[in-house]
DNA sequence: GGCAACCAGTTGCAAATCGCAATCGGTCTG
DNA sequence: CAGACCGATTGCGATTTGCAACTGGTTGCC
């Protein structure tokens, strides 16, 4: 939007882009937990994000090429968030931004399951999301067959759910 | 400082820390400029982060234990930052980031170039230029020897700047 | 010893941004 | 046609940002 660039060097740029609290997390519930529309971004939102700066987050983002909006054919009034092929790409900057944090801070187990197993398969797992997401976001099919990286990181995430989740009302926040 | 967590997610967490426009700046300077004092990182930043601002960033990059701060022997005012080696980890994520933003954002050709020499080494690079630091900053000698991966950035820039720099003024702002 | 330059911050203040709650106009469902 | 749902927008107080000036101290130099 406002164009005053700080510096032409990539880290402040990039960090003007999604150097804020709000952004990534919106790209992460887009990735991992594959929501499109604006309210399904709203209300599953883990940090109860208010809805004038997802909607604020969600122009930034698109006036920066990383998401897309389309109508959703079912609802004249819905639209469909995809990202584009610079969005994917974020997914690197994302898994190793939450590697560090599941080293270094506290993180919950559940939380921190997927962000373990994303840095232990490691750039190969990475790339191999990413193709999913070409698939899913922008309809470039894959080769590879079977199940899924996307799919794999939520069982996991299930099962330390249904795990540590007997008796427990923590556990039984998110889908 | 202010705790109230808005989830355990190891992605926000970290957002929580390094997630606003200037902390990670503030890294990179320590990491490939070297400055280790409040002034060279002040009068040196590409990007004019004024005192204030850079103070509280220091404030907070020591309570999150990415930094350390020593009293310099040789002036008895002067502070010495060190990273820790949480803060060293954090170079891939700013690689990652630099990779990103040198492909998709309007980056200087002289600003890039660390970049692109970083993305092309990949993690292995990485790696070399972490146990740098460690050297550097936590006294833990490397085994490698010959020239550092520091070392090469820079000449990398270097040679850059005296090649666009002809008569053109912007290319001396730097060391 | 005295003075200018340097050091790490601090303070005051205006502007911008954040974050909550309420609300809006339109759309779909029963 | 009523009520739930949709993607936002608005009003407003609290917080954060960014600039400029300044503080209290240290050091180098003549």
């Amino acid at each position: 939007m406002n164009d005053p660039k700080r510096s032409g060097c990539p880290i402040n740029l990039t960090l003007e882009v999604v150097g804020d609290k709000w952004s990534l997390l919106v790209i992460r519930d887009i990735i991992f937990g594959n929501r499109r529309h604006f309210r399904e971004l709203l209300t599953h939102s883990e940090e109860r994000i208010s809805s004038n700066i997802l909607a604020d987050r969600l122009k930034t983002l698109l006036e920066a090429g990383i998401l897309t909006r389309a109508d959703d054919p079912t609802h004249k009034q819905k639209g469909v968030y995809s990202l584009t092929e610079q969005g994917i790409e974020l997914l690197p900057v994302i898994a190793q931004m939450a590697a560090w944090g599941v080293k270094y801070l506290p993180v919950t187990e559940e939380l921190g399951i997927r962000a373990q197993l994303l840095r232990d398969g490691g750039p190969k797992m990475w790339a191999e999301m990413m193709d999913e997401l070409r698939e899913i976001h922008l309809g470039i099919k894959r080769r590879k067959t079977g199940p899924t990286v996307g799919e794999r990181l939520q069982r996991a995430y299930q099962e330390v759910v249904a795990r540590r989740g007997r008796g427990d009302a923590r556990a039984r926040i998110s889908d």
